[in-house]
Order: C-alpha cells, then sequence, then structure tokens
DNA sequence: CAGGCATGTGATACTCGGTATCACTTATGC
DNA sequence: GCATAAGTGATACCGAGTATCACATGCCTG
C-alpha cells in the first residue's frame, strides 16, 4: 500500500544515529498515530508500553527522528511544537481546523512558486515551510457537528 | 513610497480596539525595526522611551495588532515568536538566512498553489502560512563573511 | 465637558515547553 | 567479548507566555 522506503533503523543509522528501543518506540507511537502529536503526548501515551521512559528523552529522540528524516517538526498557531511522522523527503502540510487531521502535499506542488518567487524577487529559496489550514475533504462535505 | 492605507489606529479601532499609547509605541518600534522583533526585544527597546511599559503589556498588545492586521506573528525555527509590522492583507514570507532579513509576497504568488491543492485533493483551503528560507538578492550576490 | 464603566495596564506569581547536567547504561566497531 | 562513544533517566533549571488583580485611562453618554 503506502511504499515504504527505507525503514526507520536505516534512517537513523544512515543520519549518523545509534538505534535505540526509545527511538524505534517513539517512532513507532508517532507512526500509529492519525494526528500530529505533541512531546508531551507521545511521552505520557508511551509510557503504557515503556513504563521508564524518560521526558528529555522523548525531547531528544524526536529531535533525531527529524534530523534522521522520520519525522517533521510542524509548528502550530500555538506554543508547542507537534510531529507527524514521514517518508524521506520533504513537504508540505494540510491541516484541516475540523478533524484535526494533517495530510502532505509534496514537492512538485511547491517548486513552481517557489521558481516564481526567485525569478520575481532574486530570492534564492533554500528551503520552504508551507501549511494550508482549511477542511479535508472529508469535513468539507460532511462537517462534523 | 510605501502606500499607506488606513492608520495603525485606524486599524485597531476597526478590530474593536482602543487606542493607548502603549499600543502605538509598540507598533512604531515595530515599524520602524528592520528585522522581525521579539515580545522581548521590544519590551526592552521599548523601555528607553516609555520606562513603564509592562511585559505583558508588550505580550498582550502584539497579540492587540496581530488581531487588528498591524502585525504579523511569525514562527521562526526556534522557539519565540517573532513579529513584523504589515500593511493589511495576508502575505507570506522570505526569510534571509544570512542577514536575518524578512520580506513579503503577497496572496497572488500563493493562490494558484491553493487553487490546484483543492482541485487535486478536494482540501478547501481557509488560510495558509508560507515561509521561504534562503538568501535575499543582496546576500546572494554579495555573501556577508 | 464632566462621569462612569468597560477596556487596558503593570506587577507579580505562575504554568509549561524545552534544555543542561550528570551518573549510569547500552549500541556498535574491533 | 570489550572498550567507548552515544544515548538514557532524573532532576534542576530556563525562558516564553499567561492569569490575576488592583489601579488607570480611553471613549461614549448625557
Amino acid at each position: 500500500m503506502t511504499e515504504r522506503g527505507p525503514t526507520v533503523a536505516e534512517r537513523l543509522r544512515a543520519a549518523g544515529s545509534r538505534v535505540t528501543g526509545q527511538r524505534l518506540a517513539v517512532a513507532d507511537a508517532l507512526a500509529s498515530a492519525r494526528r500530529p502529536q505533541s512531546a508531551e503526548e507521545l511521552w505520557h501515551r508511551l509510557r503504557a508500553r515503556h513504563p521508564g521512559i524518560g521526558r528529555a528523552t522523548v525531547f531528544r529522540t524526536l529531535e533525531a527522528l527529524v534530523a534522521a528524516d522520520v519525522a517533521r517538526r510542524f509548528e502550530p498557531e500555538g506554543h508547542a511544537s507537534t510531529y507527524v511522522a514521514c517518508r524521506p523527503g520533504h513537504h508540505h502540510h494540510l491541516v484541516c481546523t475540523d478533524c484535526g487531521s494533517v495530510a502532505e502535499i509534496g514537492e512538485a506542488y511547491v517548486s513552481p512558486l517557489a521558481e516564481r518567487v526567485a525569478r520575481d524577487t532574486g530570492f534564492v529559496v533554500d528551503d520552504a515551510r508551507i501549511d494550508f489550514y482549511g477542511r479535508c475533504a472529508g469535513c468539507a462535505v460532511n462537517p462534523p457537528a
């Protein structure tokens, strides 16, 4: 179904990080979540299966996962960063303000915009962070409550 | 030169907020800054001219200015929000990672992308947050150090 | 141009996300 | 297997942002 690409362990190793039980556990918890998770949320969920896991470890691990392109940091309006699991490669988000789900759009959508900006302004684009807020196809058709 | 539009006071009133000395002072400090400012930075700068101004006031005022479309909150990689003064209307940012300057790009650049996303995915876009990171025209030609 | 009140302000204490430190453990290369 | 550099957990800490509350002030109303 979902084309897999390199495993989490492989991606960690490729980033020069060690593969530990905690890191796999966090990656797993993140991958099995259907919404973006904050570090605090993940910590609480993880303690069910991994009673000893430390709060600081979750924060550090998320950092490592982002560096390994296993997770992506997502900056919501509020204060706390949240994280979504992702396949390798850069991508951007469609955030549904009704159901909280987050979908991804690929680089292909963004390149034309980046090129146009570069052409018009002379700005050299290295990276982009693009988030759309609105309603996903489901919620748009069938609004909750 | 820069087309002005409604004054800060007018925009505050239009948003249902009162016009106070502190709010004008914060708006002014923000408008005269050449880089995005954090609440803390603004507070320190402001205390030179407005010795009595409170820290909490600066935070609350920035909130009011954002609501009145006088400032725009900008989410950098790190932790603290920063703010840029802006003319009314939504816009997005070009962040120069060399000199720290922030330029704006207008809605016109973004609409085609939003439309394409909507057409392809069924996602109804209400709002967008788009930040490009790279080097501004000046730094691209003439890199510092 | 008073007078009143909702709104805003300043000080303080607090919450909470995230980080530094440090003694201990463990993945990994030999 | 063993050494060791990287990672972990506990704790203390930091810094951004917020709640609270007594006091001040913009703004409308008469």
